[in-house]
Parts: C-alpha cells; structure tokens; sequence
DNA sequence: TTGATTTATATTGCGCGCAATATATTTTCA
DNA sequence: TGAAAATATATTGCGCGCAATATAAATCAA
C-alpha cells in the first residue's frame, strides 16, 4: 500500500521451497556434531540406514531409495568403502551392476548410531511428534507432487529416475 | 514380526530430516531448467528475491535472510558480479562491511522472473494452494525449532548466525 | 549372429554449503 | 590512548549434487 509498485509472487516470504531449502541446510549442520563422531556425513548416513534396513544393495536401488544417481553416489560409496563400512563388488549375473553391501565393521556401526535420532530430536524442545509426523506429510506430499509433475512433462520417455513413491504418511 | 531384530528408529521411513534433504534436492532440480534461462542457479535466485525485495544489503544481511554464511555468499556474489547482476561496494562508514546492491541489468531481470512461480507450480497438478501453504507453515515451525535449539545449547554465546525468526505463516 | 538400442555405473566440471582459519576494521575498557 | 576483544568479510579445503558425457555390458531386432 506505499505505493511502490511490487510482486508479491517473488516476495521471499511467500516462497515455498525456500523455508525447504534453509530446513535442508539447518538439519544438515545440525547432524553434523552428532554423526561426526561416527564418521559420517548425513548423505553418508542415509546410506548406511538403507544398508542397514536392506542389507546388500546396487548402486541404482541406493539411487531410487535416496532421490540420488551414480555422479554423487559413486564417489561417496567409494570414501565409504575407503573407511572399511561397506563393500563394492560387480555383480556375477550382470557385470554392469555394483552391489553395495556391508562390511562387519559397517554392520557394527549400527549399534552405535542407534542413539542419534533421539539426539536429534530430544533437545529439540517444545517440538512434538505429531507436528513432526505432520511434516513429514506435508513434504512427503510434495515429492510425489514434484515427481509426478517429471512424469507428466516427459511422458514419451522413462524418467531419468525412477523413484518409488514417497512412504506413506 | 519376520523374527530379524530391528530397531525403528533407524528405518528411513521413520526419518523426519530424509523427506526434507529429498524435497530439497528435488525442488534444486526443478528450477534449474526454469532459471537457467535467466542465468541462475537457485541459491543465487534467492539472492535475487531478497535484492529485488530489499535493495542494497550488506553480505552479513544477505546471510541473515538466507541462513548463509560468507564461505558460501562471497563467492556466490563475486559470480553474480562477474555476470553484471550485482555490485559489490566497500561500505564508507564500516569498512569491514561489503554492500550489495542491484546493477541495472540485475533489476532488470525481475522483470523476465516474473513468470517463474508460477512456472514452477503452475506445471503441478494435483496440487493445492492450501498444501503448499501448510507446507511453508510446517516448515518454518522446525526451522523456529531447530534456530531455538542452536541457542539453547550454546546460552553464554551468541550464536553463530543470528536469523530472524521464520516467516510467519 | 550381428548390429543397434538400452541399461548400469563411472568420470568430468562446476556451484554450492560449511567448518576452520585468516585478515582487516571497529569497539571496548583499562 | 592503546591493547584486547568483538565484528565483518575473505580464503581454504572437502564433500556433496547434478548435468553432460563416457564406457562397458546386456538386450533387442533384423
């Protein structure tokens, strides 16, 4: 109403995925303190949840679980295997794949990790589960939107990922 | 119930921060064919928004806005004034500060992002605006969270950024 | 079977993010 | 005033993310 001619649409505050963007970046600092002494990044233990949930997987099942292809899984499986956590080998069956498995050390890493969501999220005060359970709705929701948006613009072609549907609730 | 011993907390569909870091990713690789036009990446975008919203910032106010910090804006700006949309300036008054502020071309160019949200969402179907609206809300409350946190663990000392509070709603 | 296409992973190059550190300026206060 | 502390930005080094491209293996088709 000053009279200065302005577009609310590009307006910071009405942006969605910039609140998404600082929530991605804030919720990488704040596991770094706590997965550093595991020695591992958080892409590094997203990794390592689906390892330890799956067991042996291929470079592109690890790719559809974490939204992520071979130009950043690649060097990132292979740091992990240069810390001894897991190991690459080819597949017999079909020499174009790499299976990502465990080793017994990585395995054993597990029970150590077993306290960092409650570190995450036990000093995190004034915060409750439902509201948490509501956001990972919400933002659920867009994935599936936002996928669903790649599978319509190209419609002629398979996508150049082919994620499964975000988890339920 | 198949016998094998696990333990919830470390399944990637209990994960809050997963969705986040995946909705993040996406949303990067949504605008890039959507900003590349204009010759933007999306943290410079957001850049934009705040100079096109405020005019002249200083870096440390740039940072505030976008939960940044000078290892990532400085050499962010520095590419933005290769490219002529910004000018950097030694503030008279406070030589330690650095002003940024829009070249002619760099207001300009608001003109051409008009058009990018609804660019953006405008190609989601099935989407609504009461969603993505729930979604900024719920977003915004774990940033509060986890700003509020930063500042509980460490009460003696200022804290490392100092962000204003999130968006209300 | 062979040649073309598809699929799976690896490589390259670039732009973030950020911790740690460095440098320069301003403020504090003894 | 003048030394110490605080503040603002810059630099360094590393690990992502990802588009584009390369390479090799498997599949398909003629």
């Amino acid at each position: 109403m000053t009279g200065t001619e302005r577009t609310d649409a590009l307006d910071l505050e009405r942006q969605v995925c910039f609140p998404l963007y600082a929530a991605s970046n804030l919720v990488n600092r704040a596991y770094r303190p706590i997965l550093s002494p595991l020695g591992l990044t958080y892409p590094q233990y997203l990794v390592m949840l689906v390892l330890w949930q799956d067991g042996c997987r291929s470079v592109g099942a690890l790719g559809e679980r974490l939204y992520l292809d071979s130009g950043t899984l690649t060097p990132m499986l292979k740091r992990l295997e240069a810390q001894g956590l897991v190991r690459r080998v080819r597949d017999n069956a079909d020499e174009r794949r790499v299976n990502v498995s465990l080793t017994d050390e990585g395995a054993a890493l597990r029970e150590r990790a077993q306290s960092v969501p409650a570190t995450m999220f036990g000093a995190c005060t004034n915060w409750q589960e439902d509201q948490l359970h509501d956001l990972r709705h919400a933002v659920n929701e867009l994935i599936d939107a936002l996928n669903r948006r790649d599978e319509a613009a190209k419609p002629e072609a398979v996508t150049r990922r082919k994620p499964q549907a975000a988890v339920p609730d």
